[in-house]
DNA sequence: TTCCATGCAAACAATTTGCAGCAGT
DNA sequence: ACTGCTGCAAATTGTTTGCATGGAA
């Protein structure tokens, strides 16, 4: 694998967005500054690096996939309304094997209202009912 | 809501299928018996049924979305190679307020190798030596 | 008769890919 | 120099939508 700038840059913006971005968001921000820079590469690049492990790809219903510098095992927690996702550290211990499945990975997504559009004044539903964590 | 041919076999279809199949392939499936069946109809009325709560729909990193007729709290198993989803049951329990989230549902997807697919000689990954469940 | 739902095709959004030229080794 | 990487645009895929017509109430 060779060393480009656009590899140095886009991992970089991986880095230093802490929000989750997605390829879109990763480009337009990325394009301020490298004007000839390419839609393509930034997937292609993206991909690769959370093939290598260098990241993570995360996929979201409805919002797109989307890109996290974080490796540590944590989850996330998806706002319904504002579409922004934040990191829970919970603990979630599955075993490689399971009814006959090897199981090789998971994900834990929550979706929900965060704090800032509860605020908001938009209607909400009420909780469901369920147990602590 | 009227009630017409298409919804009712629709809805059908989804129950007969048990694979959580995706809009396409209910489409595929009932293209068969009903010549002038439109893709559009069928992706509108699924949407509909998940919105109404008759039926499930379930976002698949690479895979799309699928449709599920049960209705019960439980959780999906991805297969890697094949592709397909099945049910597992698992107690997942979650408060609904999480670090000043209004938490109002969830996901566990697992990921990994199905028994046919693990027989059939593909190589594989080994396990990442998590715990029980 | 009134409108909602359908079929059809076009529109869309997100992502991938083919290719010629450019850049890293 | 060789070959992989990039920019660009076109192609794919999955899904939604506008509109005229048909069918349920």
């Amino acid at each position: 694998m060779k060393n480009t700038k656009q590899k140095e840059v886009i991992l970089e913006a991986v880095y230093s967005m802490k929000t989750h971005p997605t390829a879109d968001e990763i480009y337009t921000e990325l394009k301020k500054d490298y004007e000839r820079l390419s839609l393509g590469t930034v997937y292609r690049n993206l991909n690769q690096f959370a093939e290598q492990g260098k990241i993570r790809k995360v996929t979201m219903p409805a919002f797109g996939d989307r890109f996290d510098y974080r490796l540590e095992e944590h989850e996330h927690i998806l706002c319904e309304k504002c579409g922004k996702v934040f990191d829970i550290h919970v603990d979630v211990a599955i075993s490689s094997e399971f009814e006959d499945f090897t199981v090789t990975g998971h994900q834990l997504l929550l979706y929900g209202v965060c704090k800032d559009c509860k605020h908001s004044g938009k209607h909400m539903n009420t909780g469901d009912g369920s147990v602590i964590f």
